[in-house]
Formats: C-alpha cells, sequence, structure tokens
DNA sequence: TCTCAGTTTAGAATTATTCTAATCTATTGA
DNA sequence: TCAATAGATTAGAATAATTCTAAACTGAGA
C-alpha cells in the first residue's frame, strides 16, 4: 500500500515539485513533464527551450535556466560539464559515468555498477571526494 | 650565469616549437618558458594572459588563446572541460586523471597508472573511445 | 478573497571565447 | 644579406552561453 501510494505521488509532477519545496507554477510543471516522464534525458537550456516553444507552450529562456538550476540544487537534476560550449543537464541522478562523443554533442549513460574504479588516492588534506566522473570521449572509426 | 641559463631554456623552447612545425615567434616562446619549464601545470586563457602582463611582456589576449589552441593541435597541451565557467589546458599530455576543488577552481592531476579501470562498455557502433576521463570532484570537509 | 514571498519575464549585462581585417615577422630562396 | 610571402599577431568587434535586474505576476495560507 505504502508503494502504491508513492506510486501515485511520484506520478504527479506536483507533488516531485512540493517534495522538493519548489512552488508547481505552471512553467515548472511544463519542464518538469518534459524531463521526469522519461528517464536518462540529457538536455541544455536551449534544448529545452526549443522543445517548449515548438510545443507552443510560453515560457522565456530565463526562467529555462532558473528551473534547471532549481532542480538541480534540489537533486533532480545533476550537471554535466562535458564540452566548454554549453553545459547538460541529466535526469539521472544517481551515480553513473558516460559516454560523450564531441562530433555528434552526445551524451551516453554508462550505469555504475558496470564499472569498477580501483586505486583511487585519497583526497586531499581538509577535502574529501564528492563524486567520481567517469567520460569515455568518443571519435569516429 | 642567469643570462646563460635563460638562453638554453629558449632554445630548447624553440626546439620544441620547431618539432610541431610551429613557428618560433616571441609571443610562443614567452608562453612556451611559462608552460613548458615546469610539470604539470593548469592554466585558463586568462591566468596565463595576467601572468604574462604581469611580467610586462607584451601580448594580446587573442594570441593567448590562438598559441594555447596551437598548442593543443600539436599536443604539447590537453584541454580539460572541469567547470562550465571556464576551459583549463594542461601541460601533462600524459593520460592520466585529476581531483578538481570546485570551490577552489583547482586541478590536481593523479597519476593514471594509480587507477585501474575495468568493466568500460564498448563504445556504440562506428565510434571507439579516444580518452577516458576521471574527474574526482572535492569538496571541503 | 487578500496578501505577499516566491516566480517569471524581457531585456540588459556579463563573460569566455572566436572572428576579422589590418599589420607585422620568421623563413626561405636568390 | 635581403626581398617576398606565408604564416602570426593584434585590437577591437562579434558571438554565444549564461546571469542579472527590476518590474509584473501568481500560488498558497490566513
Amino acid at each position: 500500500i505504502y508503494l502504491f501510494i508513492k506510486q501515485i505521488i511520484m506520478n504527479s509532477i506536483k507533488d516531485i515539485l512540493r517534495n522538493s519545496s519548489l512552488r508547481p507554477t505552471k512553467q515548472r510543471i511544463m519542464i518538469g513533464e518534459l524531463l521526469f516522464n522519461d528517464t536518462d534525458k540529457h538536455v541544455t537550456a536551449e534544448s529545452l527551450y526549443r522543445q517548449l516553444k515548438a510545443s507552443e507552450q510560453k515560457i522565456s529562456l530565463a526562467t529555462v535556466y532558473n528551473t534547471l538550476h532549481d532542480f538541480c540544487e534540489k537533486k533532480l537534476l545533476k550537471k554535466v560539464n562535458v564540452d566548454a560550449e554549453k553545459v547538460y543537464f541529466d535526469t539521472n541522478t544517481n551515480p553513473h559515468h558516460h559516454f560523450y562523443s564531441d562530433s555528434e554533442k552526445l551524451l551516453i549513460d554508462i550505469s555504475k555498477d558496470k564499472i569498477k574504479i580501483q586505486g583511487l588516492p585519497k583526497a586531499p588534506k581538509g577535502k574529501k571526494i564528492k563524486d567520481v566522473e567517469l567520460i569515455a570521449h568518443l571519435i569516429d572509426n
């Protein structure tokens, strides 16, 4: 029963937002619908904005940026820096890794448990390791 | 004696440049001196430019960018994308990994042979893995 | 419903980086 | 050594992603 209720709760974008103490505004719901109905999406502010405009939703680019950052802060999204050109946002917030094709600007998830990393040195004094990010850069062959 | 040593250094930089079929111009030598005398430097275009201006060298920011890119193309430097804010250039061109402190904007090398990565899936069709980059993000504790 | 803190917004501002077109210079061949 | 020229440098303009600002709007609690 708990799982059933949880299922319902999680299916509602509004509740996802409320659970993160974000007011469920029209724009946040629009973006939430695009991002959280599917798994493993990689978007940029621009790509999301284009997608929203294409579906005739009224929203400003600044709001897209604000919302993506809000979602990141609430751990609903994860920032990925693979390309100097722009920032990617990943709907998969579990620890995992990526392939990246520089030519196609394409990110592909690699599940964390496939990969074993050994021998990581300990962090310098006064610091600890927050996150280990592995990026396998691809080229065409 | 100082001048004598400087002469030797300059000549070796000139040779590095010639070996990469880059004309040994004044500004490339200036930058080469800063970058290749030490090991394991991590610079940004801005940081290099500031350093050059501080030592009363005359150079334009555009040239710093040009030169860094030329050096990259000739494999004298390696680009590192860890932070959306700016691009880092690493004088260590051997395969290796990094710690990165987001708060201090600081890169620290981790030697490749310390770390063993197992289970990397094979690249998607038509692609191959060019490079595996591991970044351990640090936070203060 | 009323209120107001939190949101959205357009447009300006900022920042890193690239481009442009003019000027300069290292190399090479006479 | 020197002139010619391909390749470099330069200042400043242009571009692109992102952030900021200040005014208008709106969801949620009383």
